[in-house]
DNA sequence: ATTTTATTGATAATAGTTTTCATTTTCATT
DNA sequence: AATGAAAATGAAAACTATTATCAATAAAAT
């Protein structure tokens, strides 16, 4: 699945910009959150960066995520299982933008993206009236629906 | 604030049905989350209840929202402060409903209403589609920006 | 009344996340 | 290239929200 990947260089320019520095580990976790659109997990993450960097500690991931959240390139989402996920903002608008379906008992997510031009172009007005009024810069939106699924509303 | 709250004697048969007993801890929480709506943490809730119910433990104000989350009558919210926050459910096109803009940076939360007609006209149909389509029971939705505050943007 | 089943509360255990701190890396400036 | 200042890293310890355990209690069914 394609991302809309910032280049290297951008991306380097707007850490430094921030006063940050695009590090080698860093540069590893936003290559496999680039590969990953399954909202993956700090230790899924750290697993996958362990194969290529393996010297990379766990709290290094923990900093980083919690960075690139600060940043506005991450979204981190909770689902309700007691751990933290994480998936790389596409322009809202863009290929790859989705909203979720979530389980509230067996934690299943189903990634949606029926509607999703109707929902955009909707959240689009809403937002620039929304950061006016409140002085709020917005950098992305969830939209969750919550209920039971299909396995477990039978049982 | 006026919430859409079911009667005792509703809400009893509801919780039979599903084989739950609607026990005095139960409703004196149930109370609690109806007389605020924001978005109380576990401990808040406990502290609330310890008043009127002193004898109540933490351990039953987890297993209550549990329970309240499961039975689709509250929601369970994460804002990334590392603790779950709590409201109970009114109808979604009912008084109360709101959506949250919510600082990545301080955690704050604004509740806003503004287009939420228009939301939810959007999403009363977005829910009817997807709900056949992935044969799932919908029992709520949430709707969230992130970004950051007029406070953080400064700073 | 009695039996069964659900619920409760205290405590202990767990797990995700954050803090601390010494070491290392990066970048800007010589 | 060498140096110094600032930022980033990794290991370990500390923290905190949440969950599991289990004996005691309360509620409903018989």
């Amino acid at each position: 699945m394609k991302k809309t990947i910032v280049t290297n260089d951008s991306l380097y320019q707007y850490f430094a910009k921030h006063g940050y520095r695009l590090t080698a580990p860093r540069k590893e976790i936003i290559s496999i959150l680039a590969q990953n659109n399954n909202h993956p997990s700090i230790e899924e993450i750290y697993f996958s960066v362990h194969k290529k960097y393996p010297s990379i500690g766990i709290t290094t991931v923990y900093r980083t995520l919690d960075l690139l959240v600060n940043l506005g390139l991450v979204h981190k989402f909770d689902f309700g299982e007691g751990k933290a996920r994480f998936e790389l903002i596409d322009h809202p608008d863009g290929i790859g933008h989705h909203h979720h379906l979530i389980c509230v008992e067996c934690k299943k997510i189903i990634n949606y993206t029926d509607f999703i031009d109707k929902e955009v172009v909707l959240f689009k007005k809403i937002q620039n009236r929304l950061s006016k009024k409140y002085n709020f810069e917005i950098k992305n939106h969830i939209v969750e629906f919550y209920g039971t699924c299909e396995d477990c509303k039978t049982s």
